[in-house]
DNA sequence: GTGAGTGCAAATTTTTTGCACTGCG
DNA sequence: CGCAGTGCAAAAAATTTGCACTCAC
């Protein structure tokens, strides 16, 4: 069990109480603009290990890692490639299919990842 | 329209010529063991040039982008975790969802990406 | 000779690592 | 003391970019 210090706390903290995916770069940003200045390598440590501990999850985009809470039922992505937005949506249907789909090539699943790009409600209204 | 050098058809040729997905490193490292020597920068606007043209198609990892033949109907991919194989699979249902789940939040979709995580046949044979 | 393409090396970006140092039990 | 955690700076790895050079039309 990894110890839950003080840096580590503030990372947490900051992340439950928003609704936002958290890439390490942006969130240590965030935090030293609120006066917690946090080394990089730490934030990623810390990220790393609140995943671990399974206090954090996270979902991988092809260049960053984002990071969210962790008291969600599963869910997958939707990405604004415009404004970067990010929403989720969950779909039982399309989770069952991909267990089939895995099992069809005798694939031990351990997890996938399903990213939905395109433009958001708001996007579109500006053209 | 971007022209189709010497290069780039060496590229194309060995894309076409296999049935692998190819990142940019290891492709222009197989392609220099074939004596086809063709430099690194060259061979990443080469992958961008062709996929543009729809040449080839490509999906990205985490990591790296991996190009494939484009001659080929829709599919998603199944990574193992264990030996790195990418496996292809397509299912018009889950294609359907999620087309339905990004008009569910308003979002115009342009793209997804669905990837599976496991360990496949062999590797789970081998324990 | 003109513009696209090439190759090399330097720069970028995200993430990891080496290492000396700090803090708590 | 013993060790996980921290911070900084250097290292990795994939990709991009600046720039001089080459080649086909």
């Amino acid at each position: 069990m990894a110890k839950l210090t003080t840096q580590r706390q503030t990372i947490l903290d900051h992340i439950n109480s928003s609704n936002q995916h958290w890439n390490a770069v942006d969130l240590a940003h965030d935090l030293a603009l609120r006066g917690h200045k946090i080394g990089i390598a730490t934030v990623f440590r810390g990220l790393a290990a609140l995943e671990t501990e399974g206090l954090i999850s996270s979902m991988q985009l092809k260049d960053k890692k984002c990071y969210e809470r962790a008291n969600k039922a599963h869910h997958d992505h939707m990405v604004c490639t415009s404004c970067g937005t990010i929403e989720e949506f969950s779909n039982d249907t399309i989770e069952t299919l991909q267990e089939a789909a895995a099992a069809d090539k005798g694939f031990d699943m351990t997890g996938h990842q399903l990213v939905i790009f395109g433009r958001c409600t708001s996007c579109n209204q500006k053209g």
